[in-house]
RNA sequence: GCCGGUGUGGUGAAAUUGGUAUACACGACGGAUUCAAAAUCCGUUGUCGAAAGACGUGGCGGUUCGAGUCCGCCCACCGGUACCA
């Protein structure tokens, strides 16, 4: 064996053998317990940063653990393919999304590759080929014809200048990043999924996932927002439309409670009743002018300043009779349920602040707490209705019950359970994506591609202008013959989330070119067992993956409920952002490795300087690394220099999983000395071993060598729970640290020694190598048995070297530590006591006082309590 | 704004069920080795204090014999907010 840890030439030899001998194939085998493993696959935006290295370094540390569990794995990896940045890049450098996007997954597959991750490669898979989205098409063609599909109008951002439809992140201050012109709300026809039929089991199949983290579910619980109220029917005075009939609008509340405190309503500037008013109302017109260049985004929404202007028109109140003012207001979309919301203003804050804003009425009708002034504020939370007639004195249970009957009595209104969540619209006006197999005809309709003219193919030899997508500027590419007539196909492409949600399932049988899964395949490693991603997909990602997960189901082809068993979600991994304006008012970000940064002696940065020009350049503080931030740390010239196990011991002692994770590369030499003297101890120890080592006699050990057996199996027992369990890497690798602490320091004199240490190291090399696998694996061939590292099993704790005689008792007078003493295992709480106040730092605090109480925890604390 | 999370030494962090706050590592300082350096090894390292001890887990308050952990209010930062993925 070398006396020096050399990883490169260590690496190299041990992923050719991984290669050569297929190690991580994988194949059905019903007589193995399988073990699906899965880390979101990466959009291939050019290179790997320190959040992949995070991500799949996790998912490679689990997957290798639970194949020494004895589990058939499998552990496959991909590529998110489609997607804006490839569309950016292109323009950028003068090449096609195609050609940017293959160049991309080559390189980032050698860079997974050359960190060692145990993936199948034959199942390999990118989202934008066309084997892949084919059944994408077909399936969405499937979905029509179950009426799961539909077409409707929703607002996009339009950049008048460009005449395109801008991404929410493309608009930069209300203005398009490329034209600096103010964008706009536009409706454009779109088509939907049908999620929200799917709301109800959405949220109730969160119970089953036991092993996903309660925050995640806990966001999608209020993301989907199932909610209790009434719907109800306002009329408006004196107002018929074209047929003569009167105009009414509904509207949905939670807190039918408060409807006698109604003094307002408030309508969409797009509601067709406020578009009425406008016709004999300069002021409406210009305001409905101006909402239209609000921004679309919810954030932007909830946070603008409200704005409104009174219709003109008056509503009658369903239960009082009394007429109150219909204004158009800002912040009613027409998108998203009636167009119309009741206001409270005694007990809605936000219909407060306008209500004050503009001198509408506020009516306080549930009984306020003492600190409530409704002078100040509204009183929000629930309690006794007052001044509301014939409910006064009702609770909010009672007064909801109330209130509803008389309104269905009088069939003006109904109990509805509504959803916050909103239909999927999952139509794009951008090139890079799948097409949607959709028809338009001449008369309007759509109807799906026929199922033999499947796939839609995308061409991907095209030139982008930088404003229109290439099918769309191209008329001859929609241009089709359809039962005789001529028709054009749909030229908008998917939502990238569609690939996304299905992915994990094609991975069970990838390369069947008859169907979109394979049956027996799909449920032989369905549910994945273990999905390991950023928490930023929490919401999104996950929410749409369940929902196509369970459309699947229902044509029969998956027969689980839940696509994901066990989730874990890590934290991002963050890093310094770094901007320069450009003339149009969009930010130039520049890496964070370009930039020289002074900071206080707080931390803050007081300086930033681009290392190119000299000039100084904005901080945008941390944030995730990212392409469009262009923030990403690269991990190759960490690789290059102390090679990839360095790279992911670093990364996974660092900090658990979840935190979020604030990148800096301090630290790194530390690991890399761990690895050294690992390798020390393994060559010290060949190098003291003459022949074979007699096999290990407890009852022949000294104690020290016992109490040396007794850290190890103590250490096996906590790595074992750290990561079998907790899924806490850094205290397994912590706890394997202390013991190499104890090991470096051990003899290795007698046969004995040897035999303890031969153990040890093996212990140590095995528990090492789903984090270091090259390492490990180069080792155990010098100090392991036949077999290979890879199919070695996990060490077992011997339960016989965990005994302990004694223990540690830690003495508390009044909650303050003041003597620790040690007793044998045997000793009862008195003997405890009576050792303790011999103790003369603890009679020390308790002579001349009275003992008030003694509290003892058996084996870990005494806490004697005197004044 | 709303939803979810985080905040502990100079730094990354540990403390798993309310029971020794700061394990493990980085950095710093001191020493050994060396012609010298790198590497390696040994020691010290929360703050104040000569010591005894006191104080100390973002801030303020509470529950408890005992709080980093539980409860209330507040602050800062991060993620999501439906067209970034």
């Amino acid at each position: 064996m070398e006396a020096i840890y050399n990883p490169q030439s260590i690496e190299a030899e041990v992923q050719k053998f991984w290669t050569d001998n297929n190690t991580f194939r994988a194949e059905e085998n019903p007589d193995k317990e399988k073990f699906y493993c899965l880390a979101m696959f990466p959009y291939p935006s050019g290179r790997l940063h320190m959040g992949h290295v995070r991500n799949y370094s996790l998912g490679d540390v689990i997957s290798r653990y639970q194949r020494m569990q004895g589990k058939n794995v499998m552990q496959p990896m991909g590529w998110d393919a489609f997607g804006l940045p490839a569309e950016n890049a292109a323009i950028k450098n003068k090449t096609a999304p195609a050609k940017w996007t293959y160049k991309n997954i080559d390189y980032m597959r050698n860079q997974l590759k050359s960190l060692g991750f145990g993936y199948d490669w034959n199942r390999e898979l990118a989202t934008c080929k066309k084997d892949y989205y084919r059944w994408e098409q077909w399936f969405f063609t499937q979905l029509f014809e179950k009426g799961m599909v539909y077409k409707k109008n929703a607002t996009v951002n339009w950049d008048p200048v460009d005449q395109t439809v801008l991404a929410n992140e493309q608009v930069i201050d209300g203005r398009g990043w490329r034209s600096g012109a103010i964008v706009e709300r536009k409706e454009i026809p779109q088509w939907f999924i049908k999620i929200t039929d799917y709301a109800e089991e959405l949220i109730n199949d969160l119970d089953q996932l036991t092993d996903w983290p309660e925050q995640v579910k806990t966001m999608q619980r209020n993301w989907i927002g199932r909610s209790e109220g009434v719907e109800m029917t306002f009329k408006v005075a004196d107002a018929f439309d074209a047929d003569g009939l009167e105009e009414s609008f509904d509207i949905y509340t939670t807190r039918p409670d408060t409807l006698m405190g109604v003094t307002y309503v408030a309508l969409a500037a797009q509601h067709p009743l406020a578009l009425g008013a406008a016709k004999n109302n300069p002021e409406m017109a210009v305001f409905i002018n101006e909402c239209k260049s609000s921004k679309t985004t919810e954030a932007d929404m909830a946070t603008m300043e409200k704005k409104g202007v009174d219709t003109g028109l008056r509503a009658i109140h369903p239960i009082s009779g009394e007429l109150v003012p219909v204004w158009a207001a800002n912040f009613v979309l027409m998108d998203y349920g009636s167009g119309a919301v009741m206001c409270v203003p005694g007990h809605d804050q936000r219909d407060y602040e306008f209500a004050t804003k503009y001198g509408l009425k506020i009516n306080q009708v549930i009984q306020g707490s003492e600190n409530d002034d409704i002078t100040k504020a509204a009183i929000t939370e629930k309690n006794t209705l007052s001044n509301s007639g014939e409910f006064d004195g009702l609770n909010f249970e009672q007064a909801f019950k109330a209130i509803s009957n008389k309104l269905i009595s009088e069939n003006k209104g109904q109990i509805k359970v509504n959803y916050r969540l909103r239909d999927w619209g999952v139509s794009r006006q951008r090139y890079w994506g799948t097409p949607i197999p959709m028809i338009n005809l001449a008369n309007g309709e759509s109807v799906p591609v026929p199922v033999d003219q499947l796939p839609v193919e995308l061409p991907e030899d095209v030139i982008m202008n930088g404003v229109t997508s290439p099918i769309k500027d191209n008329p001859e590419w929609a241009k089709i013959t359809h039962n005789g007539e001529e028709a054009f196909r749909e030229t908008d492409t998917f939502d990238t989330f569609m690939e996304s949600s299905w992915y994990y399932a094609r991975y069970c049988s990838p390369n069947d070119d008859s169907q979109m899964l394979d049956p027996a395949k799909t449920n032989y490693w369905l549910p994945v067992d273990q999905y390991i991603g950023g928490i930023e997909h929490a919401i999104l990602h996950l929410l749409y993956s369940r929902f196509f997960h369970k459309l699947l189901r229902d044509v029969g082809l998956v027969s689980c409920d839940e696509p994901y068993k066990s989730l874990l979600c890590q934290g991002m991994v963050l890093a310094e952002t770094f901007y320069r304006e450009a003339d149009n008012g969009a930010q130039d970000w520049i890496a964070p490795s370009d930039v020289t940064v002074e900071r206080n002696d707080k931390g803050q940065i007081t300086s930033a300087i681009s290392n190119i020009d000299g000039q100084p350049v904005l901080s945008a503080g941390m944030s995730k690394m990212s392409k469009s931030k262009n923030n990403g740390i690269d991990p190759q010239p960490v690789i290059d220099q102390y090679g990839a196990d360095t790279v992911r011991l670093f990364i996974m002692f660092t900090s658990p999983p979840e935190q979020t994770l604030e990148w800096s590369d301090t630290g790194v030499e530390g690991a890399h000395r761990f690895l050294k003297r690992v390798w020390k101890l393994v060559y010290d120890f060949t190098e003291a071993k003459e022949g074979e080592i007699p096999a290990l006699n407890e009852l022949s050990l000294t104690s020290t060598q016992k109490k040396l057996r007794r850290e190890l199996h103590k250490t096996i027992a906590k790595v074992s729970d750290d990561i079998g369990r907790r899924n806490t890497f850094n205290t397994a690798i912590a706890a394997i640290m202390e013991l190499l602490n104890h090991l470096t320091k051990a003899r290795l004199e007698s046969a004995e020694d040897l035999a303890v240490m031969q153990e040890a190291v093996r212990a140590v090399v095995l528990m090492l190598t789903p984090i270091v696998p090259h390492l490990s694996h180069h080792l155990w061939q010098i100090i392991g048995d036949e077999n290979h590292v890879e199919d070695a099993s996990w060490p077992k704790v011997d339960e016989s070297a965990l005994v302990e005689d004694e223990k540690l008792i830690v003495v508390q007078v009044n909650g303050k530590l003041r003597a620790k003493i040690t007793v044998s295992v045997s000793a009862t709480q008195s003997d405890v006591e009576a050792l303790a106040f011999t103790d003369e730092n603890v009679s020390k605090f308790t002579d001349e006082k009275t003992i008030r109480k003694v509290i003892y925890i058996p084996g870990k604390l005494l806490n004697i309590v005197a004044n």
